[in-house]
This record gives C-alpha cells, structure tokens and sequence, in this order.
DNA sequence: ATAATAATTGAAAGCGCTTTCATTCATGCA
DNA sequence: TGCATGAATGAAAGCGCTTTCAATTATTAT
C-alpha cells in the first residue's frame, strides 16, 4: 500500500498553476473588466469582443474563481440545506430535486445533516451560512430561536418544507401535518375500527413526528374515542423499531388489542406488518396498518400499504424555485400548500365482526 | 397568498451590513493581522490578546466571510461528491456519512447529481471545482477520461468509491464487484443450482453494475455453466423493475426455468421476490433470489433477503477521511479495501429435487 | 455638418480576509 | 551589563474578480 503525502500548496508561491481573468483578457487583447462582461455578461458587449474572449478563455482553459467571484459580487450562487438525515429515503428524495432543480437554475447545494437535533441544526446553519450561502432550506418548523433572528438579520431567505404553517409566520412549502393524520384516522373510523394504537416517530425534536400524532388524537377525540394508556408509542423512524412497536402496542388481552395501528412513517409500518406477519396476525384481517410517506416499496410490500401520500421530490422542487425566485427578485409565494392523498392498499380493511 | 420580493442587495452600498475582521480588530484595539491569529491560529499570540479578540468578536456578532477566506488562503475547506443518485438509499447512507465525517473535520459537504451519466457527471464536477472544491468523491470508476485531466491539472485529491481498482490507477474506497459477484454465485452453485437468471442494473454508465454482471458469468463459467438467452436483463435499479425482471427471465416451460434469480442491488431482489410470490412461485422453495448491497430492508423482508452486504456508511466515512488527509498533508492510503460479506436469510435454498 | 445621445470600453477601486516581512519587545546567555 | 535570540505584533500587499465611473467611440437627430 503506498501513502502518499498531500501536495501542501505553498501559499503565494508557485502561482503560476492557474489561469486568470486578466490572462484570458491579455490574450485577448481587452482589459479585464471587458474580458469579465463577455464572459458575464454577453449582451452588453460587442459581438467580435465577446467571441475573442471565449476563444481565449477556451484555449486558456480558462475556470473563474468562485471565491474572488464571490467576494467582488457578494453572490455565491450557492443553497444550503440541512435536512435530519438523508438516510430516511423520502428525505433523500427531497434533497435530489432540490439539488437538479438548483442546478437548471445554476445553484449548487450544500448539504448538512441535523440529526433530529435543534442545536445541531443551529450548529450546522451557521456554517453553512459562514460559507456565504443566499438561501436555506430547511425541515419542518420548529427550530432554534437564534436560527431565525440569524436569517433575518442576514436577510437570508429561507423556506421550511414538509410542513405548511398556518400562521405563516415564515415561508413555507408543504401540507398540514395534523390534517393528513386526521384524514388517515377518520379513514380507519369510517372503516369502523374503535380500538387504536399508534407508533409514532420521536416528538422531540420533530414537529412533524408530533404533529402527525396531534392528528390522531384529534381525530379520534372527535368520535369520543383516545388512545389508551400503552398504545401510542414512540420510536425512532426505522424498521426494526416498527416491530418493536407494534409488539408494545399490541400487548395485553387479544379482546382489548387495537384493531388498528397507525405508524408515524412507513418504514415503521413496514416493521408492523412484518412484526404483525411473525406474531401470526392477519393484516388487515386481524389489523389494519396505516404508514405515512409513500415511499416506492409501498405499493409493493404485500398486501400493500395504505399510506398518505407526500410529494417529497415536489418540494423539493418548489424549495429551489422559492429560494432562488427571492433570491433574484422575482415574485415568489410565501406559502405554497402541497396535496397529499390518502392511498389505500391492502393494508386496511373493516375490523373482524 | 402574498407575493415577496426579493431583497435585491444593492451593490457597493448598504454595505454597513455586516461586521467585519477590521470591526472586531478596531474594538480589541489590535491591527486586523492579530485579530485573524487570534481567531484562527490562537497559539500564535498572547493569551490576554486572544481573549481580548474573542470577546469582541462574540460581542459585535462576528461571521467570517467564506468568500473573502478562501480566497486570501486559498482554502475553501469545502469538498464535493458526485453521485449518481440520492434516491438510492444505499449511496444517501454513504452521503450522510461523508457529511458526517466530513464536519468532524471541519469541511462542508456540495453534492451534485449525475443521473448515471458520465457526461453529466464532468459537468457537475467542473462546477464544484470551480466552486472551489478542494477534494471530490466520486462513484465507481468509468469516468469522463477529461475529469481525470481535469483534476490531475488542478491537482484536486479525489477518490472512486464503491470500487477497487486492481491496477490502482486511481485512488479508491470499496470493494471488487467481480469478486463479489462472484462470491455470490458461487454460494448459489454450491446450494446446487444449476440454472440461472440475472436482472442486472443498467450497465451503461455504471461500472459497478457490469462489474456485477461479469462476475457472475465468471463463475457460472468456471463451473461450465452460462447465462441462457434472455436470462440476463438489465433494469434500472427500481422494485417495479425488479418484477418486470423476474417476469422476463421467467419466461419458458417450467422445466428450463432458472431456480436461481440473482438481482444487482437488493430493489430488484424485492421486486423479484413480489413478483414470485405474485407468480405463486415459492421463495426459496421454487426459486431462490439474492440481491445486493444489504438495506435496512433487507434482513426484515418474508423470507429475509440473502444479498452482500455493503458498507456504504463507511466507504462515505473512509472518503471523508481520505480526501481531508490528503488535503492537509497527513498520509492516506492509496487504496483501502473494505469487506463486503455475505449475508445469508431466508431467500435461498437447495434447489427442488 | 454638428450637437446630442447612446453604446462600448478601460482604469481603478475595492470585496474581506490572510500572510509575508519588518519591527518591536522581552528573554536568555556570556 | 550588553548582545544575540525568539516571540508577539503591525503594515501592507495582495488573493482574482466585479463594478463604478469616466472616457471614448459609434449613432442618430437637427
């Protein structure tokens, strides 16, 4: 195995590595800041001017310098996104369309990862701010107070996504989270369940986690109906904590077991209806499962998961173009509803009886 | 809705914004040169005056300009990755991990996408180095032959993951795909099978996918043994395509039918695994499936996935740590082998009879 | 033709920071 | 006590680019 020792640049030596403006501009026979325009800005120089420059900079192989750039225009081109992980499939999702829609529209995107965590997110806005972002995503609502007086005082714009504030204290790209809980639950009612479980993601730190599990309640105390002591549980977004799951709230005599399970996302459902497979439970005979996000296994894990489905990729889309419509100064909503449905598969069905 | 627009930041004015290096020096009472030690190389300068910076750096709320830093130092601390796809979870894991890690050490993360594409993907990553990027993570190792010219030129460290590269010609992180394959295949011709079917990825623009590929007819044909027409077809990597794969090289009387269907990732492997059991084929009585890469899925799918396992979150957190030590000067392994193992469940078995 | 206007171009001043180089001051040694 | 070292600081020169502003030239109107 050979090791090999990094090319420690020299600083301010050996700078003859890369060509500049002004080479392009000496080559070219015009002064930098005409060399610059023809390059920047085609329109507002001569045609024959334009097309030497462009020769001279392909045949220079000329490649600006986005720090100097940067700094001398004070525009980075440059969108930052902290996002929880890109691990959960739907967030991935999200950052994929943000990154291709930034890049039609000429942005690249730095990514950073909060962990579920508000001082993390804070943590990793300020850098990437230091790093002269002009726009930021980010997830959801709730986030570190110093985050926002941050953003505005750097008159940063920024958009949260996945969620859609009705007081629209800030931008937002995204659907009511409580709603679409509700929408799911009333569902499972009308179906005629009464006795309700719920494996939720981890509240802290996620106001969509809680907000799917306001839903819930929500829409059962409106039938008179709750959720019992030991049937709302909370795990971390994940396969094997479905399972986990579904084991804690199916606990306790077969007659009192809920006859439906709602799960915060759908790979806790994935794990429910594994874990309901192993315990030798019919789904949905015995149990009806519910998930929420719609990933592509969905549709495909028997019997099919009945799921509220969210336009991950869409907002991503919308993020880019919200953020860079404000960043250029084009009309851009302050808050944009995105639709979920309510898809139903197998997973769901009337309670035995 | 209310419309915004957006702040157009008047140029070369109203430029009272922010604090700079010189505000903090002004306030600390020293010259601009200690107050940057003092914030960025503190053992270079008295105790009193680094507290004194400190403190007045913290007071006025002072953010670095990344712009203005880079360029100065010629430093961006920034790296770049090119991937194919986030949408993936096997590369979103590794991507997380390599931002991880990459914070750790002080770095930002700028991801690009290159939709499989080699064109797209010298495009994206020509726009990170003019970005400044001071390392590149890329994926496997069919490249643009003009990015290696453009990255040796500019002296750019870089690493190919996903792969080992014999001759070594280029840095890299991973794993022999042949040899993988071929590991697999083996363990399927040892359980007895005689007849096989692969669903490959797209091997076009994806070495890691063909790698596959030729390592399977490698060790059918050590043993005498091929891929039949219409056994091998390739499928972007997808669970729908996975069970239009399993449909296709289904195809034929029962007798000639393969008894082992081997996937190039673990999406086509669900996807053959759904369609068999949608064909009322028996897995892994009628047919045994594998897959690749190992998801969290995986192990938690009926009848359990037997696939190899990938260290994906590793190979993201072993770049991170290549490009940042070649970056600093401190020694790194040209070439760094990770394990890839078998992962034996459920979804095979001896062959009927 | 000539004046007034518009379209091009160049000179030069930074953008906010880091780093070299020279200077100053404290320290140790003879 | 005097001189050589070394450590801590500041002055100043850029890093490579964009943009203002003034100067020049090409257009058009009178």
């Amino acid at each position: 195995m050979t090791m090999e020792r990094g090319t420690k640049r020299k600083r301010f030596q050996e700078s003859a590595q890369s060509v500049k403006l002004s080479d392009v501009a000496a080559l070219a026979g015009v002064s930098p800041a005409t060399a610059s325009r023809a390059l920047n800005t085609p329109d507002k120089v001569g045609a024959d001017m334009r097309e030497r420059v462009r020769a001279a900079a392909v045949k220079l192989g000329y490649v600006p310098d986005a720090a100097a750039r940067a700094l001398a225009s004070r525009r980075s081109r440059t969108i930052g996104a902290v996002v929880p992980t890109l691990d959960n499939p739907i967030f991935a999702t999200g950052v994929q369309r943000l990154e291709s829609r930034l890049n039609e529209r000429g942005y690249a995107l730095v990514v950073a990862g909060s962990d579920y965590r508000v001082d993390k997110e804070l943590r990793q806005a300020t850098n990437l701010l230091e790093r002269g972002i002009e726009g930021l995503m980010l997830m959801g609502t709730e986030h570190h107070p110093s985050l926002y007086v941050l953003l505005e005082t750097r008159g940063v714009p920024h958009v949260n996504t996945w969620v859609d504030e009705g007081d629209a204290a800030h931008p937002c790209i995204g659907f009511d989270n409580v709603e679409a809980a509700v929408r799911l639950t009333d569902y499972l009612l009308d179906l005629g369940h009464a006795r309700f479980a719920m494996i939720a993601g981890i509240a802290e730190g996620n106001d969509r986690a809680a907000a799917r599990a306001v839903g819930v309640r929500e829409a059962l105390a409106r039938r008179g109906l709750r959720l019992d002591d030991g049937r709302l549980i909370e795990e971390p977004y994940g396969v094997r904590e479905g399972r986990d799951g579904l084991r804690a709230v199916m606990a306790g005599p077969p007659e009192e077991r809920p006859t439906a399970v709602i799960c915060g996302n759908d790979l806790l459902a994935f794990g429910a209806i594994f874990e309901a497979a192993a315990m030798g439970l019919d789904v949905p005979g015995d149990l009806s499962v519910v998930g929420f996000d719609d990933t592509e296994l969905s549709s495909h894990i028997p019997p099919g998961l009945t799921t509220m489905h969210v336009p991950s990729g869409e907002m991503g889309a919308l993020a880019a173009d919200y953020l860079v419509n404000r960043i250029e100064g084009k009309p851009a909503r302050h808050r944009t509803r995105v639709e979920v449905r309510l898809v139903v598969r197998g997973s769901t069905a009337p309670p035995r009886g």
